[in-house]
DNA sequence: GTCAATTTTGAACGCGTGTAAAAAAGGGAG
DNA sequence: CTCCCTTTTTTACACGCGTTCAAAATTGAC
């Protein structure tokens, strides 16, 4: 019953020729019809959509690109899908490019850099328009990017490891959104400790540099923890619960101004707090605070809801692909190297 | 200096043609080579491999597809990227798609039934040897579904719309997942009102639907909130946290049991119970208590952490390329419908 | 060194569509 | 009806690679 249904009777069609001796139109009409139903007399126009509508036919994507010039296409990569800041950046991207006129291919490297070279292969294997990537991080492969670079227009997006800083950026402005986020703390208590990542992956440096740097501009003296590779390989909620939990069971940091290097790592240090009966606020009693960076979409729900300082990533979204499209187009104009950098703005909640 | 270091000197080469001459093999070797290195011999085997290493060539992608019968791609549709209940039913199809030597074609519909269906198309024009979709609801475009269903083999994931029961599906036995919520609240306080979603996308109706049933079945009288729509078009957890706002300042709930229909909703309602001085838990006096459904990855994080129903999100995700790959290789043995239900299980934590 | 087995080669066709050039058809003005 | 112009059809080649097949080259065993 539901093959008849599914077929609906309708002929399926596999070819335009085909689809041309059906229809009773020749196959370059077919064809110029499928590129721009405008390119075709108003006549046969109208012939060929009631012949569509009695068949069955999808023109093969592979056979109509091949001989194209253009794809149409471009490619993504983000490091995982399980984060819902590269999943607002991934859907600012889309957004900005179905506008452009392209289609994206969202690949993933699941934070393996063999899966993130294939990813990189298939792009130039598909002839992609161009590519936009944000990097797994040190420990990506080269090569790979080397490759990609000379084949088809490509863009770092949000992070920018030390062995690619020679290729076109756009992100956030780190120094800017650290100082701003070590200026408002120092300001209103405490100056922060700085609880980041281990080393391994990222370019996790830069939230800490940047951070180092406020504090001696502002005459204090940096603290960083976190930075030892824990246990497991953590996910950053944990890693954040599981730093904090240590600290404070040993009575370090209970009154102090905690700046965590993203709004992942600050969920797992609010929930620490909680466990030790802690309650980190700008309005509280105790001296503890707690800040986060990115503007994670749970930030307002969370308890208590968490200051921050957001990244502009539809600004970031739109200005890739708007940087993307001039590269493609040959914009040798600007010829020396494309760094583009968003500030980021401070978001007051609750946490600090 | 970033060009000479990106092509490194190595010439580029467009067709197997040219590398055929270019590294002294003839072409349909060179394309033996590349289905798999073992069917060459292996002094030629050695030959191409260091012939590769000193040229930049990238074998087109549509060419070699168009020919074959199997692309080795399966296409993979999620509602939107900024869930990360998706994400990680994605993450489990991916990985198990991986271990079956499929790469996926992910596409997005972002809500939008037009992007929905553009991406099916996409599909069929790409000749993917099978499609995982968790469609966007009852306002899909079924006819779409309908072609897609007659050309290649596919799957219903996780939703099931009333407009597509004849399709095959694996997801989650809501009955019993919600089954179980209830007993639990039932069993350890207050019988748990329900706090839903508008009912416009989505079959948000399983579980309003199982909720009832098991409520009735246990002597209580359902009560469900939540389902009229909102003001704006609002995101789960914006949801969540307006409608209980509006219980607790009129003074309603207070002292219930609140079960959510997911876990961004309950994410929603603590934050509204903190936002009224209310400690939702098991433990706690006041008789308030909050669950959810899905187990959101942040949920043993959240303050209080979430009392949920963890969905078997791997399994599904493993199960559902297992029926794929079966369909693909036509186990018409079954020619009867499938439907593989998973089910839930309880993760208690303090929200209830 | 011979012979059989294996591997490679050259040539050719096919995949489904884009695209260009030439020939044919249609449509309007005179 | 003829002439000119626009649209369509015909015909042909192209894209890059899979695949076949007979012929040629290489290998291995003896």
């Amino acid at each position: 019953m539901s093959r008849e249904a599914n077929s609906q009777g309708k002929p399926r069609i596999d070819t335009m020729e085909e689809l041309a001796v059906a229809i009773g139109v020749s196959r370059p009409t077919l064809s110029r019809y499928f590129q721009d139903p405008e390119r075709v007399s108003k006549t046969s126009r109208e012939r060929i959509v009631r012949g569509l509508d009695r068949v069955e036919y999808v023109p093969n994507f592979f056979a109509t690109r091949m001989n194209r010039k253009s794809t149409g296409m471009i490619g993504v990569i983000i490091p995982y899908f399980n984060d819902l800041f590269f999943t607002k950046l991934l859907e600012a991207i889309e957004r900005a490019a179905r506008i452009a006129g392209f289609s994206v291919l969202t690949k993933c490297s699941h934070s393996d850099p063999q899966i993130e070279a294939a990813a990189l292969e298939s792009f130039m294997a598909m002839n992609v328009d161009g590519a936009l990537v944000v990097p797994l991080g040190n420990q990506s492969d080269v090569n790979a990017y080397e490759r990609l670079q000379s084949r088809v227009p490509s863009l770092l997006v949000d992070s920018r490891p030390d062995t690619m800083l020679d290729l076109d950026y756009v992100g956030t402005n780190h120094v800017q959104s650290m100082g701003l986020a070590v200026e408002y703390l120092c300001r209103m208590g405490a100056p922060p400790v700085f609880l980041g990542m281990p080393r391994v992956n990222f370019n996790a440096m830069g939230h800490e540099e940047s951070y180092a740097a406020k504090m001696q501009e502002l005459g204090h003296e940096p603290r960083i923890i976190g930075t030892e590779a824990m246990n497991d390989q953590s996910h950053y909620e944990a890693h954040g619960l599981a730093v904090l939990n240590h600290a404070f069971s040993s009575g370090d940091l209970l009154d102090q101004s905690i700046l965590c290097a993203n709004d992942r790592v600050a969920i797992g240090a609010l929930r620490a707090a909680s466990q030790h009966g802690l309650e980190p606020g700008a309005q509280k009693r105790g001296g503890l605070r707690i800040m986060g960076h990115d503007d994670y979409p749970l930030c307002p729900f969370l308890v208590p809801s968490l200051t921050t300082i957001e990244q502009n990533l539809d600004g970031i979204g739109q200005r890739a692909v708007s940087l993307l499209t001039d590269k493609m187009h040959g914009e040798k104009t600007s010829k020396s190297q494309i760094v583009d950098l968003f500030d980021g703005v401070l978001k007051l909640r609750e946490s600090a």
